[in-house]
RNA sequence: GGAGUGAUGGCCGAGUAGGUCGAAGGCGCUCGCCUGCUAAGCGAGUAUACGGUUAUAAGCCGUAUCGACGGUUCGAAUCCGUCUCACUCCGCCA
């Protein structure tokens, strides 16, 4: 069963002080704290109740029972137990309301960030912490990543707006084999170096796989949904992997699980109009591909500093400069406990842009998709940490691939970790 | 898409003239006994969630859960309705 629970409530319950701090510093209300104790208080008065009247009802029935069996007569018992269960029905009502409330409530309480981000208002508050590799030098002005694949004729921008609509595009001739290079590269190198599990999931997943991640209730107008059913084109394959274990226990000796999955991503991008309109940096579909781990509690964050490792190898095996970002509490969304970003140096705009995020959610989504452990044959289950990292992005991996890898006569060179994977192709013109 | 069958605990599997059924039995598992070792045998235990009590322990009390949701009833695994999923046959396709 997908439960719509964030956050713990027994702990928020028993420290109240800490989530106030704790949301205060994500720039969220710390009065919503009191209205979720509040709400909680009446919802477990009223669950007392009907539990008491339940309790009444189910001896009553017995006592019924055995009238009958002995031929006595229950007619007034059950005359009475009739008005018991009328209010039964009553009550059961109120609870589900003020128990729905308290899940609006917890829902709308951000994760708390861990101790170790850096606390800040926005995105400019952003930490950076080290930089990997030279930004290539030219001796001409560098071209966009756009103008150079309209020349070479590897990406086709215009009809694919013909065929779908903006924000899409279409490789063609050896921008898709680069596209499809880039995924085989990536996979492997994930499977083979970094001991990941090779996934490839339906890229349609049903509702409560969304919510067992968390796009849903809250952000489900930034995905596609398939007209008249309950289902959803995935955002990333975040979703179907976190979702692979949903509602099941796993033996310790199973952690920590490691996925590597490939898909095509679909995000409808509501609200960023204007935003990157040029190019492969924003669109209705990409294709990625994800590192999704599931971990035991306490190896959570030393987990994260290897997943960005694991990420940052794709960087360096494709000589790509690049940044790590650490996102400090403002920028943080809210389910996250703390996040890195890789950025990737885009020579042409002078600018480092985000290729990968690395997030650790803690029990968040583990609460909600009820993903859970056992230490031992018979201790009690736990939630396990889940935690996510594109490795990589792989339109803007290309992107990437060509502004930095341009020469003066409009071809580009690739990396040589690439070309075998390109048939030996060392540029492309 | 058409026709039919089914859904019970970690697994298998009883349970429909509604009544002490959270659910017989078996397997598995845990602990103990026994046994040169292993196997066999003997005994006990073995779901989850939430609420209350409590030391945020153990234990105890209560409520809910037999695919899901809703209904009938004092009372539903058992009756009724809707849905989902699985399997078989037909059709269609890659």
């Amino acid at each position: 069963m997908v439960t719509e629970t964030m956050l713990d409530i027994k702990a928020i319950r028993q420290d109240p002080e800490f989530f106030r701090r704790g949301i205060a510093r994500k720039k969220a209300d710390p009065e919503l704290i009191h209205q979720l104790l509040t709400m909680d208080e009446s919802w477990r008065a009223a669950l007392a109740e009907v539990e008491r009247l339940k309790n009444d009802r189910n001896r009553a029935s017995e006592e019924i029972a055995k009238k009958k069996k002995s031929g006595e007569d229950a007619s007034e018992s059950i005359r009475l137990m009739k008005d018991v269960s009328d209010r039964i029905k009553l009550l059961d009502e109120t609870v589900r309301e003020r128990e729905a409330a308290v899940k609006d409530l917890l829902l709308s309480i951000p994760n708390v960030a861990h101790e170790s981000v850096p606390d800040g208002d926005s995105e400019e508050d952003n930490v950076t912490l080290r930089h990997w590799g030279e930004k290539p030098q030219f001796s001409f002005e560098p071209k966009h990543h756009y103008e150079i694949a309209s020349q070479l004729d590897i990406v086709d921008f215009e009809r694919a707006v013909k065929i779908t609509g903006s924000r899409f595009i279409l490789y063609k001739g050896l921008g898709a084999r680069l596209e499809r290079a880039l995924a085989n590269f990536m996979l492997d190198f994930q499977t083979e170096k970094n001991g990941y599990q090779e996934m490839f999931p339906a890229f349609i997943a049903n509702a409560d796989s969304l919510v067992g991640t968390g796009n849903l209730p809250k952000f489900g107008e930034e995905m596609f949904r398939l007209e008249g059913l309950p289902y959803y084109l995935i955002p990333t394959a975040e979703v179907p992997l976190t979702n692979y274990y949903r509602d099941e226990i796993l033996s310790i000796e199973q952690l920590p699980v490691k996925f590597a999955g490939y898909s095509s991503c679909f995000r409808s991008e509501a609200g960023s109009a204007g935003k990157d309109t040029r190019g492969l940096i924003r669109l209705h579909q990409f294709q990625k591909v994800e590192l999704v781990k599931l971990v035991l509690p306490e190896n959570s964050y030393a987990e994260l500093d290897s997943l960005i490792e694991d990420c940052a190898d794709i960087l360096e095996a494709l000589e790509l400069p690049y940044r790590v970002v650490e996102i400090c509490t403002g920028d943080l969304g809210s389910k996250e406990t703390k996040k890195i970003d890789l950025e990737v140096w885009f020579p042409a705009q002078q600018t480092y842009r985000e290729i990968s995020s690395c997030s650790n959610f803690e029990d968040y989504q583990a609460r909600r998709a009820n993903l859970r452990f056992r230490r031992t044959e018979t201790s009690k289950p736990e939630f396990v940490h889940t935690l996510n990292g594109s490795g990589l992005a792989i339109g803007r991996t290309l992107a990437a691939l060509l502004e930095n890898g341009q020469q003066s006569d409009g071809s580009v060179r690739l990396p040589k970790a690439l070309v075998p994977y390109m048939g030996g192709i060392e540029i492309v013109n």
